[in-house]
DNA sequence: CTTAGGG
DNA sequence: CCCTAAG
């Protein structure tokens, strides 16, 4: 399995996200992969005896190394009876580059050309060289005169063009800008065809055949890596303009002329975009040469192994692999995927999973576990469907399902319980969550005032009866706590993802923890108080309780007056509340020895 | 693990 | 809130 996928991601990923890829790449970033071109212009894997065959040619292609240019040239050499030779430029060879995902497995039935194995294994990695570094002046050079030769027949024809493209790393670079708006190829005679299979594989075409010449034209562009940079894509046989035309085809096959290396149009904008991952969702054909990024990553030295360059690698999505990826994600990804950016980074190299930082803006890139683009590979565009993002998938999802349930939580709880102010207070709270979502990474107290009001009103009460019993007062809340977002830390650690705003009713149940057990029993507090309240830890207590302190201090000796002091920006917390800290502080006295060292003489 | 304190 | 040192 392992080899049949290695072989699946090479014919359908010439662009790889991996460190290890671009390791390869510099290595061997030219592979080549056999296929036929049946009678009617499909392509069909090469079976091994055909790949006996080709694997001479290559052998001698190897021999003449950095044999840049004469393209036609070289081509000759390696043409083989109607094959084709189709080069990934970016593919990683050898069966050690395993897919990560089995859905690859999946996607690879669709690719009509199945790539041949160890093919890449033959290949040198001189021969490489050649690649990215082949001028691609020469076809664009081309003139677009058409020959009046009379062609030969098609079968003469498959022979002259069909491995001429890219065999021998040829440089020939498809020129669409020769295309312009739309063209009906059925409606083109056979030296438009011609002219028009020109524009497009930058090399002439003596073939009449006009079925022929729009096959190849029609295949050629719409499996075209360099295609899916330039403007143009095909539909219904007729070339278009992106801008006009957004529905790509998903094709299943490619050929050789397309897969021409990197040297993509400079003015094209390659759609392989530097959104690294781009789950964008119309489809934005802007971005970075293409060329350039593939050209560049031969040099490229280990520090650019970076989240930048493989950046550029990236290509967009299918829905279908963003929902995988997500699916994955959220199963993955608070378990054993928590693993820190950096080690992630090394585990690249990993075999099964390749992992790639999400975004370059969200800094705390978790690592998103990520297959190779199958399908981009081929250079096919692929449908984009319209769809945002969710940047942050589990933190918003997991409240969102909450939504509903909540709602019934809320009325069944106020039935239930007088006491329970905290429980919709809690509601309020992770409803509001909702609305203002990540929009910010402090919480938006404006509701939550309105919710201290209520619980100010009762905290009255609830104080009242925390003195007597403050274990009938744990919160209600706990249901809440299946909310609790966590987030991988460098570290392995989760993190909680949001800053959880401590309540009144929080904290209240806090000061009279402290009151009852002492500052510093945390855990004893949290055991009793914050029993049903898992997301508090001890530390939390003490943390809170640290600033409960300082905020009585500051605010006490000012004026006590000031009942919510402005000067509070954060959760106004009742003075009353604030009043009781520094008793309880001053109770304790001792226990808060470097905010009691200025108040009293402590001793 | 809990506590305490710094960041 | 996180991290860490210390008991």
């Amino acid at each position: 399995m392992e080899a049949n996928e290695a072989k699946i991601e090479g014919s359908v990923v010439p662009v790889t996200n991996t460190i290890r890829a671009l390791e390869k790449e510099i290595a061997d970033p030219i592979v080549y992969q056999l296929v036929r071109v049946d009678g009617d212009g499909r392509l069909v894997p090469a079976t091994q005896d055909e790949i006996m065959v080709v694997e001479d040619f290559l052998e001698d292609d190897k021999c003449e190394p950095k044999h840049v240019p004469d393209t036609r040239h070289t081509s000759e050499s390696v043409k083989t009876e109607g094959y084709l030779l189709e080069r990934n430029p970016f593919q990683v060879p050898e069966g050690k580059l395993e897919s990560e995902n089995p859905e690859v497995g999946a996607e690879k039935s669709n690719v009509l050309v199945d790539p041949v194995p160890d093919l890449g294994k033959i290949e040198a990695p001189e021969k490489v060289a050649v690649h990215g570094l082949a001028p691609c002046s020469e076809v664009r050079n081309i003139d677009l005169s058409v020959r009046n030769e009379v062609g030969s027949n098609p079968q003469d024809a498959l022979n002259e063009d069909a491995p001429s493209t890219s065999a021998a790393g040829s440089s020939l670079k498809p020129d669409f800008s020769k295309l312009e708006g739309k063209i009906c190829l059925d409606n083109l005679t056979v030296k438009e065809l011609q002219e028009t299979f020109k524009a497009a594989f930058g090399r002439e075409t003596y073939v009449k055949d006009k079925q022929w010449l729009k096959r190849r034209i029609t295949m050629g562009l719409t499996n075209s890596c360099d295609f899916s940079c330039t403007t143009f894509i095909i539909r219904d046989n007729v070339v278009v303009k992106k801008g006009q035309e957004q529905i790509c085809h998903r094709v299943k096959s490619r050929i050789s002329a397309d897969s021409e290396d990197g040297v993509a149009n400079p003015d094209s904008g390659g759609s392989l975009g530097d959104h690294d991952n781009i789950i964008n969702d119309d489809a934005d054909f802007s971005g970075p040469d293409v060329s350039s990024s593939a050209f560049e990553s031969c040099k490229v030295t280990k520090d650019l192994y970076t989240e930048q360059r493989t950046a550029k690698r990236a290509r967009k999505p299918t829905k279908r692999y963003i929902e995988e990826l997500s699916e994955i994600e959220s199963r993955e990804s608070s378990e054993k995927l928590s693993s820190p950016d950096k080690i992630s980074r090394y585990r690249f190299a990993c075999p099964e999973t390749h992992m790639r930082p999400t975004k370059n803006v969200r800094s705390i890139a978790r690592p998103l576990v990520t297959r190779q683009d199958s399908l981009g590979g081929s250079g096919v565009q692929i449908p984009f469907v319209s769809r945002i993002r969710r940047s942050r998938p589990r933190e918003n999802f997991m409240p969102l399902l909450k939504l509903q349930p909540c709602g019934m939580d809320m009325s069944t709880r106020q039935v239930s319980s007088a006491f329970d102010v905290s429980g919709r207070q809690e509601d309020d709270k992770r409803n509001n969550d909702l609305i203002n979502t990540s929009s910010s990474p402090g919480w938006t107290q404006q509701p939550l005032i309105a919710a201290c009001e209520e619980d100010d009103h009762c905290s009255g009460i609830k104080i009242a009866e925390l003195e007597n019993d403050i274990e009938l007062n744990e919160c209600t809340e706990d249901n809440s706590d299946d909310n609790v977002v966590t987030v991988p830390t460098q570290k392995g650690g989760m993190r909680r993802k949001h800053h959880r705003p401590w309540t009144i009713n929080e904290v209240v149940k806090l000061v009279e923890g402290v009151a009852r057990y002492g500052a510093g029993r945390w855990s004893e507090i949290k055991r009793l108080a914050f029993a049903s309240c898992s997301y508090r830890t001890s530390v939390d207590l003490k943390d809170k309780w640290r600033n409960l302190l300082k905020a009585s201090f500051v605010q006490l000796p000012a004026e006590k007056g000031i009942l919510n002091s402005r000067k509070q920006a954060s959760v106004p917390i009742p003075a009353p509340i604030l009043s009781r800290v520094r008793e309880l502080a001053d109770m304790q006295g001792q226990i808060q020895p470097i905010l009691s060292t200025g108040k009293s003489s402590g001793q």
